[in-house]
DNA sequence: TCTGGGGTCCTAGTGCCC
DNA sequence: TCTGGGGCACTAGGACCC
């Protein structure tokens, strides 16, 4: 292990939800929530306001609504999301080449690669600036860690939330985490937090005591090797900029279970189409077909079967994921249906048997899927999603902030402006149509089309709690 | 109250080959 | 010829992460 806090970690502050607040004035210092607002949906992300109520991550939404039902209830805008990830990955790999995103929010950097950093004091202005250019760039915040590995660098960024910046010293390290929950170390979640606990292991202090052998013969060789190092602060894992992708999958689950057999069979197909759709996107192709199926009960099972080589053919992805739903008892209802692909190669290799499949080959395309199955088209009903971006011909550009019964309720604000009015109208409006987001910043490129009207400085403090998240109609059109 | 979606990694059982 | 063991591929499930 390095002797110098060169790693650093990153984590954007409750990400999704603060970027909702950045776009939306309104929602500056309230309790905003971003997740599947369908009868099963989870919360993806909540602002640190919803959290004082006691709603987190994974919490099912009606629960949430209970706990909070002020607040704004948003459904994800990942497109949104992954334009500002690329702006503050973009931050990072101006710091260094070794730059290992985790997901949009996160990454490491190992600021010691390109010379950034060399000692305590220069790693913390590198963080310290790439802070303030986060900020200036995207107008959100990040938690920053520093340490000499990856799992303390992780830590330190945990410890830093929100908004701040946390660098451990080499050296201090054992002392640090000794008193530390076991649920502080990566890879320990409930189910080894709880086996851990009837063993009478509670911090990280008492699972260095535990000794090696031990901790092996409770979780496994893998885990339990693991698990020690990191007690003892050990962790070589370098930052590793390029990962291969290992799998493509698609899943969904369905407001209602699902009991007709030909509809299940519809939707796998379905799922198959959309799962060779994203293989492709990535350039893949691979040998491994898995059918995921979770029951009424919750109860989920995986089948799968390995071709002779490897495929991005919608018809011979499809016939095999049929196949394994044939070995599946689906009696009492399906609530998740998922196909994925595995051994991956980038190259397509169709074997014999694949070649006759394609020769009654179908079109890729969803439309393919009869009728029924699928959403209402476009433009019959026309959905206007709740967070998402409009602009109405005369109030200009705002977002959905409800809709039903046939009207749709748009509040009229931009990122730099103040809190908007709240203005609603007959969801087939001409005048009303979707727009793409705007920049959080002005200037600031890449996040959508028509800067107009983005004038001003995002999260300007005195946009802040001027109007309520779910404010009356004070208008029907 | 009732549990998303997209991943990774590990373990264990089984069958096959040498 | 029989048996055992190692190595490997495959399959299924579980835990974990964001």
């Amino acid at each position: 292990m390095r002797t110098a806090p060169t790693i650093m970690h990153l984590d954007m502050d409750a990400f999704f939800a603060s970027v909702e607040q950045a776009s939306k004035p309104s929602l500056r210092g309230k309790a905003v929530v971003v997740g599947g607002l369908g009868p099963r949906g989870v919360v993806a992300t909540c602002s640190y306001e919803a959290r004082v109520f006691g709603v987190h991550s994974a919490m099912p939404m009606g629960q949430a609504r209970r706990l909070a039902p002020n607040a704004a209830y948003l459904v994800p805008r990942f497109q949104l999301y992954r334009t500002i990830s690329e702006q503050v990955m973009g931050l990072l790999r101006a710091l260094s080449p070794l730059v290992e995103p985790l997901s949009l929010d996160e990454a490491f950097v190992d600021l010691e690669a390109a010379g950034a950093a060399w000692d305590a004091e220069s790693a913390r202005l590198a963080g310290a600036g790439l802070r303030t250019a986060i900020q200036d760039v995207t107008g959100l915040t990040g938690s920053v860690g520093l340490a000499a590995s990856k799992m303390l660098a992780k830590i330190a960024s945990e410890q830093a939330k929100p908004d701040g910046l946390v660098l451990i010293e080499p050296g201090t390290e054992r002392a640090m985490l000794g008193p530390m929950s076991v649920r502080t170390l990566p890879g320990v979640g409930p189910a080894t937090g709880d086996h851990l606990r009837r063993a009478g292991v509670h911090t990280v202090g008492e699972l260095a005591e535990a000794g090696e052998d031990e901790l092996v013969r409770l979780l496994g060789k893998a885990h339990g090797h693991a698990l020690y190092a990191m007690a003892l602060a050990r962790d070589e894992r370098p930052v590793v900029a390029e990962r291969e992708t290992k799998s493509v999958s698609v899943e969904d689950t369905y407001d209602v279970d699902i009991h007709d057999r030909v509809r299940v069979g519809l939707e796998v197909q379905r799922l198959a189409d959309r799962c060779v759709g994203r293989l492709r996107g990535a350039g893949l192709s691979g040998r491994t077909i898995v059918l995921k199926v979770r029951r009424y009960d919750f109860s989920t099972l995986t089948r799968s079967e390995t071709l002779r080589g490897p495929t991005d053919d919608p018809a011979v992805v499809r016939e095999a994921a049929l196949r394994l739903l044939e070995a599946v008892d689906t009696t009492g209802g399906v609530r998740l249906l998922g196909v994925g692909v595995s051994g991956l190669a980038d190259f397509t290799q169709e074997d014999l048997f694949a070649q006759a499949a394609g020769e009654q080959e179908q079109p890729a395309q969803e439309e393919r899927v009869e009728e029924g199955v699928r959403e209402p088209a476009e433009p019959e009903e026309r959905r206007w999603s709740p967070g998402h971006d409009v602009r109405h011909d005369e109030y200009g550009h705002g977002w959905v902030q409800g809709s039903g019964l046939g009207r749709v309720t748009v509040r009229f604000e931009t990122p730099g402006s103040e809190p908007g009015r709240v203005r609603t109208f007959r969801v087939q409006d001409p005048h009303l149509r979707p727009a793409e987001p705007l920049p959080l910043v002005a200037g600031a490129e890449g996040a959508g089309e028509g800067v107009a009207g983005a004038a001003g400085a995002a999260g300007a403090a005195g946009a802040a709690g001027a109007a309520g998240a779910a404010g009356t109609p004070d208008r029907v059109s």
